[in-house]
DNA sequence: GCGCGACCACTTTTT
DNA sequence: GTGGTCGCGC
């Protein structure tokens, strides 16, 4: 067999289709666990052996770290090392490493910082507070999703306040351009603009925006549907519109987007063949994960969206497989107790082992129940997510020491670090310097170092801040030379910070110091990662010191961290979100949770489309699975230390009920069939008058069919009393209250 | 300027 | 149940 019918071989018609076409924009479209990454990395071989294209001429986004590698790994098995010279990279990673060789166009240094959700925050509450705004009624948190919605839209500061038409928006904008001014000042950037500046620069500079499109002849791009209106655009100006435009081939799935919160659009993925006129769309709709039955499932719910975009079915040769098992729990230790025993009777069977085992929820904080008795039981796990590692105040405090050395005009760390740990600068003299700062305009750091011309910072406060700016420059200078490991032990001697937390008494603390000394483990990894050249990326621009260690810290994710199946014997279960469990697929999966007002969640109840969000999230983690998949829930959580009743998901219905056996010990009501796939819902049993319940307008009820819901008007008393409810999806319904089964929360 | 207790918001999902 | 913020007294 030569090398081309080798590549070709073992792929399915449409994908053959997909790795051949040649010459106008491709969409393929790519079902659950339809082979996307293989159709992606064969097709990236085909270009290379047959259509004389160079590995330099590749360029493959993905939305995370681990999707890159992951690209990048197969593709080296089939063509070897010239995969090197490709670029496989997220979109951040990307604009980043274009935005570093830039830099100097838009007058920036080359080693501004990026800050990230909490450092923007950070930001944000001084400017809130300088601008003496409420921080009840303008949260920081509020004006940087607004902020980011904007900057997600390539709306700029001055846009948006000509755009502005209410005290609002209006207010948002001022914010907005105080935000950037300040960003400008701190040499930094947050996410967003990594990709708006690219944009930007590709705009302000054609001669550069066609450097790139010389150089990238093939851009392909995963996960499109989850991309924003400015990644978008950034796609279309690296590709061009010319004749000498670039080829571009986008791979997607309108079911599977589930990021529209953060400003992901849907629309980019359906209106593909508008954007690109002469484009070619492939259908990928065999599945060759999962059993029919699981498919069944994932089509019985997701058929109920209505924004689908392109019509496509999945399905399998695999066989329906076994049942979907069910199970509803008093409250979450019962569910989680549940999947527990199950695990174990599975694992005990020899038909899964702990590493192909995955357990979803919709929140973090449901992580919790489960760990609790998997550390009972005996049951290796891994949660991905949550609290993160480089979210931890004492990892953070000292990330913001080292961003310091890096870049001396880190504002926001400067703030941070100035008296942590404590040496006696208060609010007073830092609103002192920030003075001095604002009348030499020059950076608040900068200013400290000048502390000696601010009046009115008491001698304490300035013996502290002096000491301070000692230990940043000795640490820079230290930086200048030395890996970033060595510059942190540095740092964490200096400051004290160490030796406050081993002499203190809580005993939280010594997990902190743990943390400390993970950080520099992981600071050293990197520098050794870097030094062996094992990066697969010849133009990764890394070298082993503060500011590439800080951008890696940057850029890590999630799903960066998911432990490799086949890492340890028998390997763990894994914990994580929907969200992260995007792109992931194990053989037993434990999707929990189906409690209407958790999944889907009340937040998203009030809007139509954020309720099919909802649902393609239901979609995503149903089809994760091979073989063995479960549904589980629990009428009872308690919240926030109170107990909280939920009916059953609503998606849960929607579930053909002949797949799912619900388990004995606690089983669900029986159903009165009025739907084919109702496999849920109460008996219906007319109520004593005494039972009725007593609703007023406004009172939030719970039904056990459709949730959640709100009551919005009243009609009738005694046995003929009826309530018109709103439960998020679209019209409010009437129902009689002797006969709906529905309680007052 | 610091430490302590009261109070509160927090839980949607994240590159 | 938890972690962060605020206001008070020292």
């Amino acid at each position: 067999m030569d090398a081309t019918s080798a590549l070709l071989s073992g792929l399915n018609e449409p994908q053959r289709q997909a790795v051949e076409h040649a010459g106008s924009p491709l969409l393929i479209v790519a079902g659950a666990g339809s082979g996307k990454t293989r159709v992606l990395t064969h097709r990236i071989a085909y270009l290379l052996a047959e259509r004389g294209a160079h590995p330099g001429e590749i360029l493959a986004i993905t939305f995370t770290n681990k999707a890159a590698a992951e690209m990048r790994e197969r593709v080296d098995e089939l063509i070897g090392p010239r995969s090197r010279a490709m670029w496989v990279l997220t979109f951040h990673s990307a604009c980043l490493r274009i935005l570093r060789r830039e830099a100097h166009r838009l007058g920036w240094k080359p080693s501004f910082t990026i800050y990230d959700t909490d450092d923007a925050r950070r930001l944000l509450t001084q400017i809130v507070k300088d601008l003496g705004l409420d921080s009840k009624k303008h949260s920081p948190r509020w004006l940087a999703a607004e902020i980011s919605r904007l900057k997600n839209e390539l709306i700029g500061p001055d846009q948006a306040a000509s755009a502005a038409d209410d005290a609002r928006t209006k207010l948002v904008a001022d914010v907005y351009s105080q935000y950037d001014e300040r960003l400008r000042l701190a040499q930094a950037v947050d996410f967003d603009d990594i990709i708006g500046t690219v944009v930007h620069l590709f705009r302000s500079f054609p001669e550069v925006a066609k450097s790139y499109r010389m150089r990238f002849r093939h851009v392909m791009v995963d996960e499109y549907q989850d991309t924003n209106h400015a990644q978008y655009t950034l796609v279309r100006e690296l590709v061009g519109t010319g004749d000498d435009k670039a080829e571009l081939c986008v791979v997607g799935d309108a079911d599977q987007s589930i990021y529209a919160f953060r400003g992901a659009t849907i629309r980019n993925i359906i209106e593909f063949e508008r954007d690109f006129p002469d484009a070619k769309t492939i259908l990928l709709e065999q599945n060759y994960r999962s059993t029919q039955t699981i498919l069944d499932a994932a089509n019985g719910v997701i058929r109920n969206n209505t924004e689908r975009g392109r019509e496509k079915r999945l399905w399998s040769d695999e066989g329906p497989g076994t049942a979907i098992l069910g199970h509803t729990g008093d409250n979450e230790h019962d569910e989680s107790a549940w999947v527990a025993n199950r695990i174990d009777e599975l694992v005990d069977a020899g038909e899964t082992s702990f590493g192909d085992t995955a357990i979803f929820y919709r929140t973090n904080a449901q992580s919790r129940a489960f760990e609790e008795v998997f550390v009972r039981r005996g049951i290796p796990y891994k949660v991905v997510g949550g609290v993160r590692f480089y979210e931890r105040k004492e990892v953070r405090d000292m990330l913001a020491y080292l961003k310091l050395t890096a870049n001396p005009d880190d504002t926001v760390s400067a703030m941070r670090a100035v008296n942590v740990p404590k040496r006696g600068v208060g609010d007073r003299a830092v609103a002192e310097v920030e003075a001095l700062a604002a009348r030499l305009r020059i950076s608040f750091p900068a200013a400290l170092h000048r502390v000696d011309e601010a009046p009115g910072v008491s001698g304490r406060a300035r013996t502290g801040i002096k000491r301070f700016c000692e230990i940043i420059d000795a640490a820079t200078e230290l930086a200048a030379a030395a890996p970033p490991e060595e510059v942190l032990d540095k740092l964490i001697a200096d400051t004290g910070y160490l030796e406050g937390l081993e002499q203190s008494k809580d005993p939280q603390d010594e997990g902190r110091i743990e943390n400390l000394q993970e950080l520099v483990a992981v600071a050293h990894e990197f520098t050794e990662q870097v030094v062996r050249g094992t990066t697969d990326d010849d133009e990764a621009d890394l070298n082993a010191d503060v500011p590439s260690f800080l951008e890696h810290v940057a850029l890590v994710s999630d799903a960066d961290s998911i432990p490799d199946p086949e890492s340890q014997e028998g390997g763990v279960v894994t914990l994580m979100t929907l969200h992260t469990a995007k792109g992931l697929e194990f053989d037993t999966v434990f999707l929990t949770g189906l409690d209407d007002g958790l999944f889907p969640h009340e937040r998203s109840m009030s809007k139509p489309g954020d309720m099919e969000e909802e649902r393609r999230l239901a979609y995503v983690g149903l089809t994760r699975a091979r073989k063995y998949l479960h549904l589980t829930r629990a009428g009872t959580r308690n919240i926030f230390g109170q107990p909280q009743y939920y009916a059953a998901s609503r998606f849960l219905a929607e579930i053909p009920g002949d797949l799912v056996e619900w388990s004995e010990s606690a089983p669900p009501a029986r159903v009165v069939k009025s739907k084919s796939t109702a496999s849920f819902g109460q008996p219906i049993v007319m109520r004593n008058a005494a039972d009725i319940p007593v609703l007023d307008v406004g009172d939030r009820v719970t039904h056990d069919k459709w949730g959640l819901g709100r009551v919005v008007e009243l009609k009738g008393s005694g046995p003929r009393a009826q309530a018109r409810i709103d439960f998020g999806d679209g019209e409010p319904k009437w129902v009689i209250l002797r006969l709906a089964p529905i309680s007052k929360i």
